[in-house]
DNA sequence: CATGAATGAGCGTTCATTCAT
DNA sequence: TATGAATGAACGCTCATTCAT
C-alpha cells in the first residue's frame, strides 16, 4: 500500500462518516479505525481535522466540476446547456448522496463561510460553467434581468431542496420528475 | 428581572450564538455569561441543552406562522397568495438574519432530521397555508402536475439560497430584485 | 402544620428516599419537593444535609432503643433475654426495612466511622442491653470467654446478613426460620 | 511502564481511595492524580467509571476465589472444611483491609445489588465452596435445617461484623480470638 | 512512515447551599 | 418562618492532537 492509497482510504471513510453523522459526531479516532490506520496517521497525511475537512472538499469540488464538463454541449442553446448540467448535477447527486451530504455540512459550517467568502473574488472554476450559461443569457436577453447569484438561486436552489428531501426518504425522484423539474427551473430564469 | 426575562434573555443569547457559530460551538457556559446568568441557571429553564435547542425551534415556528397569516389574503387568487407569502417570508428572514441561520443550523442537524420525520403524517400548521395554495392550485389546474415536495422546493429553494448569500454578504437584496424572485418561483410552479 | 410537624415531615421523606437510593442520589431539592416544602425550608431546621442525616440517625437510634426495652424481661435469664432481644430487633427491622436500609447505608459511610468512634469511649444507651446481658453472661460463666466486640458480632452479624438478604427478597423470613436464626446466635455465644 | 502497570496503578489507587472514601467520595480526577495519569487515560483501560468499579470487583472476586481454594482440604469433614475456609477468609481480609472495605462498598451499592440478583440463577464459582459445605452437610444430618441463605449468614454474618470493628480498631484480632470465634460460627451451624 | 498510548482542556450537567423577597 | 430562583464548583466523560517507539 503507498502514500497515496492510505490518503485516499481516510479521506473515503471521512466523507462518509462526515455526511452520515456531521463533523462533530466523526472523531478522528474513527476515521482512523474506519480506515484501517492509526490515529497518528492521519496527521502525517494532513495537518490537522480541518485540513481533512478542506481537503475533502477541494477534492469533491474538482470531481464535480469535472462531471459538469464531461459532455458539456458547448454548441448548444442556452436553454440546452442549462438544461443538461441541471440534470447532471441532480444524477450526479443522486447516485452519490454521501456527496450531496458532505456538502452540505460543509457550506453548513464555518468551513463553509469563509470558503465562500474568499471565493468572492476569484471565481472558481467550478462557476465557470455557470458564468459561461449566466452571462451569456443576459447578453442575448434570453435570462431574466436579475444578479446572477439569483439567477443562481433560482437555477440550483430546487435542486438542493430537493436532494435533501430525496436523501431523507421523503420524496422518490424519478426521471420523469426530473425532467419537469429540470425545465421548471428554466421557466423561473428564461424571461 | 421577573422569570420570564431571565428564560427570554438565556434564549436571546442562545438563537444568535447558535446562528453564528453552530450548536457545537455555542456551549453552556458561553450562553450562561452572555446571558447574565450563571450555568447552572439555564436548567431552571431547560431540562438540557437539547430541550433548549427544541424550544428556540418551537418558539420561531410559532412566530414564523403567526407572521405568515397576519394579513394573508385569503380571498386573494393563488398566484396572490403565493407572491404574498413568498414576499413576507423573504422580508421577514431578511429582517432576522439570525433566526433564518438558526432554522438552517436545526434542519441540518439530528434535530431537524428527527423533527421533519414527525411532521410528515401530522402536517403542521406551518405548513397549512402552502397546502392550501399547492392544493388549490392543483385543483384549479393552474401549478404543474408535481409531487408537492417538488413544488415545494421550487418555490422556496430559491429563497433559502438567496436568504444565505444575502446574510453572507454575497448580495444586496433591494426590494425590486424580492419582487422579481418573487416572481420567477412563481414562474417555476405555474402551468 | 407547626414546626415540628414540617421537621417530622422532612426527616420522614428523607429516610426513606436515603433507604431507598442512599445518601448521594436523594438530593436535598427531591426530599424537600416530597416533603411539599421549599429546598431552603430544610436549612431552617437542619443546618446542612450532613447535619440532617446525623439527625436521622441519632432519631433511629432512640425508637430502636425504645423498642428493645420495651417489655423486656429484666428478670429472666440470660438466655431469655438474648433470644427476646434478638427476636424483637429482627422483627423490628422486618416491619420497619427502611430503617434497617438507612442504618447500612448510615455506617457504611463516612458519617457511621466517625459516629462510631466517638462512641467509643462514652458508651451509647442502645448497648446498655447489650452489655447488661453480656456481662453478665460472662460473669455468670454461661457465655463464650470472647471480647464483647466478638460477642456483638456472633449475636448481630447474623441477624443483618438475614435482614439484608430478606429485604432484597432473596429470603423469605417466616416465624419458625426467625426463631431457629435466634436460636442459632445463642448456641454461638453461648459456652 | 508497559500496558498492564498503568492498568494496574489505576486499579490499586482507585481500590484504595474507594475503600477510604467511596464510591462518590473517589472523582476520576482523583484517581488518575494519584496513579500519575491524566485523566482521560483512565478511560482507555475502562469504558467507564461504573466499569472501572465492576472491573475491581470481579478482579478481587477471582482473587478470593483463588485464596479459599488454595490449600483446601477437599477429603477433610465438614467441620475442618468449614473451619478452614472460615479462618482463611479471616485472615485474608485482616491483611487486606481495603479489599474487605471496598466489597462492603461494593454490595452496598447499586452495583452490588444487581450484582446478587445476576448470581441468583446461576451460582458463581465462589459460592462453590459454600454450597459444597452446605449442602454437603445438609445430606449428613450435621447442619441445622435451615435455608441456605440463613446457613450463610450464620456463618459469615459475623465475620463482616468482626472485620468492619477490627479495620476500624475497635478491636484487635489475634490468633486466639480467630480460633474462638470460627469455632463459635460452627457451633451456629451445625446440629 | 506508522503507531497508538497518553494527554488535558473543555464539554453538558448536577446539586448543596444561599439570600432577596 | 418560608420560599424557590440562583449560584458555581465539581463531576464523569470526550476527543483533537502529540510523541516516544
Amino acid at each position: 500500500m503507498n502514500k497515496t492509497d492510505k490518503r485516499a482510504d481516510i479521506m473515503d471513510v471521512a466523507l462518509n462518516l462526515i455526511a452520515e453523522r456531521g463533523f462533530h459526531d466523526s472523531p478522528m479516532a474513527l476515521i482512523a479505525k474506519q480506515a484501517g490506520v492509526a490515529a497518528g496517521t492521519i496527521y502525517l497525511y494532513f495537518e490537522s481535522k480541518d485540513e481533512l475537512i478542506l481537503a475533502l472538499h477541494r477534492d469533491l469540488e474538482v470531481r464535480i466540476t469535472e462531471m459538469i464538463q464531461e459532455g458539456y454541449p458547448a454548441a448548444a442553446s442556452i436553454r440546452e446547456k442549462f438544461l443538461y448540467m441541471n440534470r447532471k448535477v441532480l444524477k450526479y447527486f443522486m447516485e452519490n448522496p454521501f456527496h450531496f451530504r458532505f456538502m452540505e455540512q460543509f457550506f453548513n459550517s464555518p468551513y463553509g463561510l469563509s470558503h465562500r467568502k474568499e471565493r468572492l473574488l476569484g471565481k472558481s472554476d467550478k462557476s465557470k460553467i455557470m458564468i459561461d450559461i449566466f452571462e451569456q443569457g443576459a447578453e442575448q436577453q434570453i435570462l431574466k434581468n436579475l444578479p446572477m447569484s439569483a439567477l443562481f438561486a433560482l437555477a440550483f436552489g430546487p435542486l438542493q431542496t430537493l436532494m435533501r428531501d430525496h436523501i431523507l426518504g421523503f420524496l422518490q425522484l424519478d426521471e420523469a420528475t426530473i425532467e419537469q423539474v429540470t425545465q421548471a427551473c428554466w421557466d423561473a430564469i428564461k424571461k
